[in-house]
DNA sequence: TGTACATCAGTGAACGCGCGTTCACTGATGTAC
DNA sequence: TGTACATCAGTGAACGCGCGTTCACTGATGTAC
């Protein structure tokens, strides 16, 4: 019989030390994450965990980039189980799948869109490819809906400076090719269904009437009527 | 020459302490309020504090009140501010100041409407008169507008349970008279505007493109052309 | 196959810190006679 | 007006706690010969 070894009783304690920090965020909170409550709850001692994180700030920073990892392959997921021929069923697939996905992982959702951490601000570079990935799969399909003459909504106001074309060309780059027609309509769009899935998330949402898909799917419906033409 | 006195330097302590915490927490976040930090700034000792709250949560709790009731009385200003025969020019004012005082207070917006502070919950009690106060506003502005004939959106496949009704009935008490397709519509609009304010205030905003302001005009329009006849 | 050695993941003690809350106290102020 | 006393806002010391991070260490494992 083997004996057990004392050390390395947990075979990817990198991934441990994630997942139990993600369980420490769902119940008290981002801002409450404690590296010493991840070593007790592992029943590790709290110094083990610099060997796989160099502080607290960085173990945040891998938990954002995985949460914005896993929303932008949902994103796509959705948007690719409804043909290309279809823009408009894959802008509500990938409208329904963002609501799905923040109600699954509500920590999730909140560590990346929620109120900002105090004392932690994610590092840019790590941060902005895998946010621009995320929110390209909006892009794409307001993109694919623009290119095939469906966008109803203009923005002809708009004008970029120099210095924003700039940003634009750069987003562009972890993002996806589009007008900036289609990129204003994604954002705008983001900004409406937003609003609903975050205080259904916060548990904000009244105990009587309208049920939150309800009031999503009617949400999701005035943006078709008012986005395509 | 007066001796300057040894106690009671600051006239109104209670509401110096409240202050102080407002700022902490503009500085620090919610999650961050500290007593001691409080006492700090205001040179003063921790314990003085529990002359005038009972303990932390209390100063939360009282905090939170606050705020629902000044949101609540810009609410009310701003939609006095257009006379009760155009409803829809009251819509616009009370959508517009709900930008404007979330932006004017961020802390205060945060506090009231973001995410939960880990390890306190309002009570209830203190909380939902206040808060149904607030939304009372816009529920009014919609009732009226219903009442002229100019509602455009229904929910006539909405009913409500007999629990649920209480539950309205309830909140009526406290908010204002209406049909349930007003205070529907006033969720609705509330939701969708909620979201573009928390982004913004939060700092999401894409550094390009329509500014916000932009962004919350086209969906007071949008709004405007949805729900209104 | 057997031995010497390097590696390196995890330990345990310790650091300095800030927190909420309690407690007995002090001393200025207001009140009663 | 003057004195004795009660009130009570604010003090200072102390409590027990959990935190992030450092450091020298141990001891199992893998590698070289």
């Amino acid at each position: 019989m083997v004996r057990p070894t004392l050390k390395k009783q947990i075979p990817n304690l990198q991934e441990a030390i994630k997942d139990t920090a993600w369980k420490q965020i769902a119940e008290f909170g981002a801002s409450a994450l404690s590296l010493r409550a991840i070593a007790r709850e592992l029943k590790i001692t709290a110094p083990a965990i610099y060997n796989y994180f160099p502080d607290r700030d960085a173990l945040v920073t891998a938990l954002i980039y995985d949460a914005y990892s896993t929303f932008g392959d949902t994103q796509i997921a959705a948007r690719d189980s409804v043909p290309e021929s279809d823009p408009v069923g894959r802008l509500m697939a990938t409208g329904r799948a963002y609501r799905a996905w923040a109600l699954k992982y509500p920590q999730r959702f909140r560590l990346i869109f929620g109120t900002p951490i105090p004392g932690y601000s994610a590092p840019y570079e790590t941060t902005f490819p895998v946010a621009a990935r995320s929110l390209a799969v909006l892009v794409h399909v307001m993109e694919a809906l623009r290119a095939a003459g469906k966008l109803k909504v203009k923005f002809d106001d708009v004008n970029l400076s120099a210095e924003e074309q700039t940003k634009f060309d750069y987003w562009k780059q972890y993002g996806t090719q589009s007008e900036p027609a289609s990129f204003f309509a994604a954002v705008w769009i983001w900004l409406r269904v937003h609003g609903l899935v975050t205080v259904e998330v916060d548990g904000g949402m009244p105990p009587f009437g309208p049920s939150s898909e309800q009031y999503y799917e009617r949400e999701l419906q005035a943006i078709k009527e008012q986005f395509v033409k």
